[in-house]
DNA sequence: AAGTGGTCTAGACCACCTG
DNA sequence: AGGTGGTCTAGACCACTTA
């Protein structure tokens, strides 16, 4: 990097949307490396280049590309191994199995679910999912349905309704057989197959009532209330891929937050 | 402070919850901060000495101190503002109005809350709580029940019942008269009146409908589902010292999450 | 043994706030 | 002007991983 803290030259770069022209060295460092994420320069699960091999590259210390990626895996983007490396976050791992998902069991563990898929096709989002994902009117959209269900001592129980809305311009090859034949997190799938990467979400939770449709897919009774959660993902550089909303029935699970 | 990271004595100190011998410094220094605080050494919304300040004190580098101090900020104890100092994090602040409720008008914006204290009472837990509060079993705990409502173009409508339990202990003068009197940040009372800080909480959210006497306070119709929040608050050293049962009515405002 | 991230230091300078 | 936190550097050494 040429540009030092105080003495850059004004103007600095054009692109759309570039960070403050005087900002930190190491937020400056930051945008780069994001930009080498958005553009696949490394891919998901693959380490990176060094502390010190980046900070020769960029022409600052090690302490400064330090502080940059220190932010990045504070985000997610990045996972630290210490003697290893530093890497690009991925949903491969067995671990961020559901990576979003805030279910828990009522016992405290983490349920163990299966998945079955419903519904798969192409079709015109609503009007709400258009414009959460910023759809130009008439753009296509890809939709998604499925069942989330716990295994219980009486047998499978359904606890997830699912009902989730992908751009269609950038999941082309998305269809049903393709997403029944996948084993593995979807957001995986998601990353590996269509180069999209799930960073973080925003989410709005409502309690309702189980329709007659809702009702007979979770098997239980119409009325039932049931813990809608709104979901907005966003990959780089905070633009939404996807939406969706799942109906959560809490009897035997809940929805676990931390505050702080 | 005494000792180096390499050079230290083992057995180190011999406190109910102390850090492991051999932690890194700013990890001990971050320790003995808390300590600090813990203490009263400083009051909530005070300074703390300035970084250079404690590093002569601990005998440690700048840098070491602030890399405590950058901890400490990001879990929320501390507030730094450049120019000024590093001030003990504290509910009083007009913006912090209500710290832990991640309730939102559907329009996005955030609702101007009232409150109308129902009930405060000491009366032993019910045995969910006194697990949660960790009360030994017959000691005494304090209920609070209350209504949050938001004002709407058709008058002030309940959006949220609270029912709160704190352990009698800590709380040995909070009445009822105490409480209504009380402007403020609840938690700035507990903060400024009996010397406790909430720090953090943990939230399972569950679906639930409105029984008959929720329903009455909440102004709705029997049946109506709800969002139950139930919440653990800690202090420092992860101690409970709250626990609270929301219910929000999601009609009109819903709770919103961010996720990463 | 060599390479990686993790910690710690010492010193310089900048940006912001107050008197 | 002087104090505070914020940034940046350069170098040392430690802890962990792999070969």
């Amino acid at each position: 990097m040429s540009e030092t803290p105080s003495g850059a030259a004004p103007g600095g770069l054009a692109a759309p949307a570039p960070a403050p022209a005087f900002s930190p060295l190491y937020q400056q460092i930051k945008s780069l490396l994001v930009r080498s994420l958005q553009a696949g320069e490394w891919q998901p699960g693959q380490a990176i280049p060094s502390e010190t091999e980046l900070a020769a590259r960029f022409g600052v210390s090690q302490g400064t590309v330090r502080k940059a990626i220190d932010e990045m895996a504070a985000g997610n983007l990045l996972v630290r191994r210490q003697g290893k490396g530093t890497f690009v976050a991925t949903h491969a791992e067995q671990a961020t199995q559901f990576r979003f998902l805030r279910l828990t069991a009522d016992d405290g563990s983490t349920p163990t679910l299966q998945r079955r898929l419903l519904d798969c096709r192409r079709m015109r989002a609503p009007l709400e999912v258009s414009r959460a994902l910023l759809l130009k009117s008439g753009e296509p959209a890809v939709q998604v349905r499925r069942l989330l269900l716990a295994s219980t001592p009486e047998g499978l129980q359904p606890v997830v309704l699912d009902d989730l809305w992908l751009p269609g311009g950038l999941f082309k090859g998305l269809t049903a057989e393709r997403l029944a034949a996948w084993r593995g997190p979807l957001y995986r799938l998601f990353e590996a197959e269509f180069a999209v990467q799930m960073i973080r979400a925003e989410e709005e939770l409502r309690a309702v009532v189980a329709t007659a449709a809702d009702a007979e897919l979770l098997a239980v009774a119409l009325g039932t209330p049931l813990l809608s959660v709104a979901r907005l993902s966003f990959t780089y550089g905070d633009r939404p891929v996807e939406w969706r909303r799942g109906l959560y029935l809490t009897t035997a699970h809940h929805y676990r937050n931390e505050l702080h």
